[in-house]
RNA sequence: GGCGACAUAGCCAAGUGGUAAGGCAUGGGUCUGCAACACCCUGAUCACCAGUUCAAAUCUGGUUGUCGCCUCCA
């Protein structure tokens, strides 16, 4: 298996700190406001990663954190008057339902910020006995940035090239001895939330969170490190100089990184006004919609986002569901059989498809490539199995589809929905119409069923609806 | 200014040396009372220029264009 690390800019082949396990840390979302399609990439993307991982057989220990104490939510908790954990567990519990909606697994630790403060205090003291870390004048406490030498190895930048291209943005009235040294601790403002500490009463800086939760949970070095690339500098970069110069090993072997999430060809922004909540989509299309967009291109990509691509989306993912209904008729209809020797072959002859799938996601999870495998098994049963095939070939055929669509995460079965009894009446109306071969009255029915979001399809095996 | 990514059919998107996967949309057919589903058929020489090679979308150099990071950000 190969993955595209950051660390080397290169795909490097996978190999675990210990046989059979993964030790994956996955940057969470700052909650002060319902999470975004493009916070959703990464969550996707990543568990996408996940569920391959865990298919070959992985005991994969997932963490993924989320940012609870953080100025834009303190900001929006003095817009509304409320606490700031107030909206940090309202936005919490929000972000775990689209989680859901999304067809996320949950992780293994969903660790909060504000619930691993010692570590923190801990880790921040470790660095000042080292000399990684000091204290300013106003109780500040910032990473020495200049004693880690490898500062910039995961962005591949020297401390020079960006002195060039910072220093006119260096603001002001700060007391640091480098401008490219960053907040460890930093004192409270009136009204915030703060924690005792050593230097001052404050809170943590945004990047010894992360370091802090991966190494309590997954310890001092992890297998893979992920996040969206814009979290490559300076988060990721100050990760590894808090972590490494604390604990004196590597980090994390492999850095991931995701491609943004366009809209028209340009970063989502509120500025621009151009972003859309996991939710608001939510309303308009079942979300496997969307997650089955998402990884029809390679993750490290950018994705440009679009009414028109969700609706080829939603199309393509219809034909797939479609095949797997069929499938699933079937095993209720055919004749509880073995399967015939042109049957086992082929089934064999599927695995080709399997094989293809596979060999895509071990080439760093190259998503868009395994889809269209799942296509060419969608056709290969289209046009295998039938009324005739054995039920065993039927269930076997229903698996094999159903095995890949899991690892994508994408769900099969429609959410379980029912029909009010006028709706079956009228479809029953309309059986009756058909077989006394009064085909406008059947029309009609159809017509005022589709203006009721009914959509009917007449097959060998009887009629079948959908919702629209 | 520094660093980096990308440019494949109407649209989306795989493909890193041997004459272009897959999906959506379109058109034609089979099936069906019709429709829908499904199946079959239908389309690109890969931004441009030069070079390396028996052979390049795929390597090298250049040109143009788009985008990202360098500041909170998935």
């Amino acid at each position: 298996m190969k993955i595209y690390n950051t660390l080397s800019r290169q795909k490097e082949e996978f190999v675990p700190l210990e046989e059979g396990k993964v030790k994956m840390y996955v940057c969470g979302p700052t909650v002060y406001n319902l999470i975004h399609i493009g916070n959703a990439r990464p969550m996707l993307v990543f568990d996408t990663v996940r569920r391959y991982l865990e298919y070959k057989g992985f005991e994969v220990a997932y963490v993924s954190n989320f940012t609870d104490v953080d100025d834009k939510i303190i900001k929006k908790a003095v817009e509304e008057g409320v606490s700031a954990a107030e909206i940090s567990t309202r936005y919490i519990a929000e972000c775990k339902k689209d989680m859901a909606d999304l067809n996320v697994k949950e992780a293994t630790v969903h660790p909060l910020a504000t619930q691993e403060i010692d570590g923190m205090l801990k880790m921040i003291q470790t660095l000042m006995d080292r000399g990684y870390a000091y204290r300013a004048e106003d109780g500040t406490v910032y990473f020495r940035t200049k004693k880690f030498l490898p500062y910039g190895k995961l962005s591949h930048k020297n401390l020079e090239e960006l002195q060039a291209g910072h220093r006119e943005i260096q603001v002001t009235g700060e007391q640091k001895e480098d401008s490219f040294d960053f907040v460890l601790w930093k004192p409270k403002k009136e009204g915030e939330p703060y924690w005792e500490s050593p230097w001052c009463e404050g809170r943590p800086g945004w990047h010894i969170e992360c370091s802090v939760m991966a190494q309590k949970y997954l310890g001092d070095t992890i297998d893979i490190h992920a996040g969206g690339e814009d979290l490559i500098f300076p988060h990721h970069e100050n990760e590894i100089a808090q972590s490494e110069a604390a604990h004196e090993k590597p980090f994390a072997n492999y850095w991931m990184h995701n491609g943004f999430l366009n809209i028209d060809h340009k970063k989502m922004s509120k500025s621009l006004g151009n972003f859309f909540t996991v939710r608001e989509i939510g309303e308009e299309y079942d979300l496997q919609v969307l997650r089955f967009f998402m990884l029809s291109a390679h993750y490290r990509s950018p994705l440009n986002f679009s009414r028109e691509l969700m609706e080829a989306a939603s199309n393509g993912l219809e034909r797939i569901r479609t095949a797997a209904d069929h499938l699933a008729d079937l095993k209720a209809q055919t004749r509880e059989e073995a399967m015939t020797a042109e049957e086992t072959e082929l089934f064999a002859q599927s695995h080709a498809f399997v094989e293809k799938f596979e060999s895509a996601m071990e080439d760093d999870f190259n998503t868009a490539d395994a889809v269209s495998a799942v296509f060419e098994l969608v056709r290969f049963f289209n046009t295998h199995a039938g009324e005739s095939s054995s039920r065993d070939f039927v269930e076997c055929s229903y698996a094999r589809l159903q095995t890949l669509c899991d690892i994508l995460g994408i769900e099969l079965q429609r959410q379980a929905q029912s029909l009010d009894e006028e709706i079956e009446a009228l479809i029953e109306e309309r059986q009756a119409a058909r077989k006394q071969k009064n085909f406008a009255r059947a029309d009609e029915i159809r017509d005022t069923l589709q203006k009721m979001g009914i959509l009917l399809e007449d097959t060998r095996e009887g009629v079948k609806w959908k919702r629209a």
